[in-house]
DNA sequence: TGACAAGATGAGTGGTGACTCATAATTTAG
DNA sequence: CTAAATTATGAGTCACCACTCATCTTGTCA
């Protein structure tokens, strides 16, 4: 499995398989079985193996996926943006996470603060805020990162209203402010 | 199992039991499995399922003694402290949950957001906070607790280090502050 | 102390989920 | 179109875990 799949069924069906994972996975969290992505990909399990050969290889993938996804927002309000983007960038990655568990994941310890923060470009981020005076002195981006991926976790799994959610996110990135 | 075991040696089984689950669950996470706690506690399994006869009994009693403890800090802490009660309260939390996954089990969905702030404690050291103008206005309880929630979940499943999380709970409380 | 009830024991049950593999079905190159 | 290689299938394996129960042990009280 370390090529990638040269016929044109194999190449449709991790495509397939990626998508069921992402939609089984952020709705029902990662203990959902592997049996279930099968399904919901129409594939056999055996296939799911296939092209994943683990569980965490699946994980694996979508988590490269979506870190990159993150990234990629991260640069375009980083260029169009002003000095508050950092704070848009942040509420807008709570309010998807609210509704898709596999962030959360992403956020988690297995995957280790600093590469989060290069991969997420928090850095850069940051550092518009800085020029813009938007943001308070001294705050770092591997805060910046944590409180982020507190605010995910708590958004997810603290059962919080859309409401509290909101307001919590705005007093978060109060402390931020000068 | 409605009313309360009369013979000694069980009310001591009783008592072991619970700080062995408090144990093995702080240290591996609900998902420990029961035949665990029945090791540390030295009893057979079936012991354990005689005093609760679930798993979900055995953490919620164990949640009751944890939610009861907490309230017990929050109220000394009310009576003794003075404005800033409540950020002692808050950054204690979090360094003992750092160490401790139950709480964050504690502070999660199943619990409800309501009761959590009554059983807290947190609106009387909000309103002392209050008081002595230390809190910025307008922060309810319900956000503080969020908050809380969230730093503990960060804490744990982030594998913050000591030095970013101590950095993480002083900018989330800078939110908290006029 | 004797005897009965309360409690303890731990192999066993049922269910679930990750992962395998012999076989069948497709794709594709020649 | 056909053969060889690649991929798909899904019943089966293995391990784990919550929970049960027939049997044995121990505390208690007369």
């Amino acid at each position: 499995m370390a090529d990638p799949p040269s016929r044109a069924d194999a190449i449709r069906n991790r495509a397939r398989i990626l998508a069921a994972a992402a939609e089984v996975f952020d709705t029902h969290g990662t203990s959902a079985s592997t049996e279930e992505v099968a399904r919901t990909a129409g594939v056999a399990v055996g296939t799911v193996f296939r092209h994943f050969p683990t569980k965490a290889d699946l994980l694996t993938a979508l988590m490269k996926d979506l870190r990159e996804r993150l990234a990629a927002r991260a640069a375009v309000l980083a260029e169009e943006g002003d000095g508050t983007a950092l704070f848009t960038f942040f509420a807008e990655v709570v309010e998807y996470a609210a509704g898709a568990r596999t962030v959360v994941h992403l956020l988690a310890a297995d995957i280790g603060v600093d590469r989060q923060v290069a991969a997420l470009g928090m850095e850069v981020l940051l550092a518009r805020a800085e020029e813009a005076g938007t943001v308070r002195a001294g705050v770092r981006a591997d805060e910046v990162t944590a409180l982020l991926a507190a605010a995910c976790h708590g958004a997810l799994s603290g059962g919080w209203t859309p409401d509290l959610r909101r307001r919590t996110v705005a007093r978060l990135l109060d402390g931020l402010r000068p």
